[in-house]
DNA sequence: CTGTATCCATTGAGATACTG
DNA sequence: CAGTATCTCAATGGATACAG
């Protein structure tokens, strides 16, 4: 392997793993949500928007399952289910942050280079 | 609007259009290896290891569309054609160094927390 | 050498009816 | 309230034959 290499090769590779898990619609938009403290499942769902409560399951079990959600049911009636940030989700909020700033700086600029590239063909 | 949202929610959202092209299997893992220089098609292939070269042509193509790459076509034969990363692409180094470093640092924690979630069903 | 076109398998995602 | 099951459709990705 290169020294210079960013990314390691090793099996399994830990970025290809962690892209696996964020590189979806929605499991940046739930922690971002998160980031905000706890939140029933309606809550998010009404936080969120758009999604569908299929994959807003989905997406909390995939979360909680790699430990970056926990997950507390209390068995009253109704039923109640909160979700909460784990350290690790909450240490993970910080490069978050960093991919979403430059996103919001240079969003323009993609636009942009995406209307210079349709007028060039 | 909430104001503590990290995630502005405008059409189009910043956040959703930037991890619209990211959030593939291989766009970063091509940015990555353009971080490392200029490089010719198979060069790319041979770099990244395991991609099919009609998902490196389709990764390239949009990645050159929302610029943040540049393609230099010189009409020799056999034809030459090299790759680099544009001001725009240089500038997501910096985020994108963030997450692989937390991927790095946080990925056996990931896989431990799997295993444990596995151990509880 | 640098791709594109085609075929196919897998996964992601929406809608919605149903369950504990 | 908090999900799961089922159905359907679109998008992603691999293999490979073909083209400029």
């Amino acid at each position: 392997m290169k020294a210079d290499m960013l990314i390691s090769f090793e099996e399994p590779c830990p970025i290809r793993d962690v892209l696996d898990r964020i590189g979806d619609q929605w499991s940046l938009l739930v922690l971002n949500s998160l980031s905000k403290g706890v939140f029933r499942f309606n809550e998010l769902m009404r936080d969120l928007g758009d999604i569908s409560k299929q994959m807003l399951s989905k997406t909390l079990k995939r979360l909680e399952k790699d430990g970056f959600i926990k997950r507390t049911l209390y068995p009253e009636v109704p039923l109640r289910v909160e979700y909460e940030l784990t350290e690790l989700g909450k240490s993970f909020l910080d490069p978050m942050a960093g991919l979403i700033n430059w996103a919001n700086e240079n969003h323009q600029a993609i636009v942009l280079a995406r209307q210079n590239y349709e007028k060039k063909r």
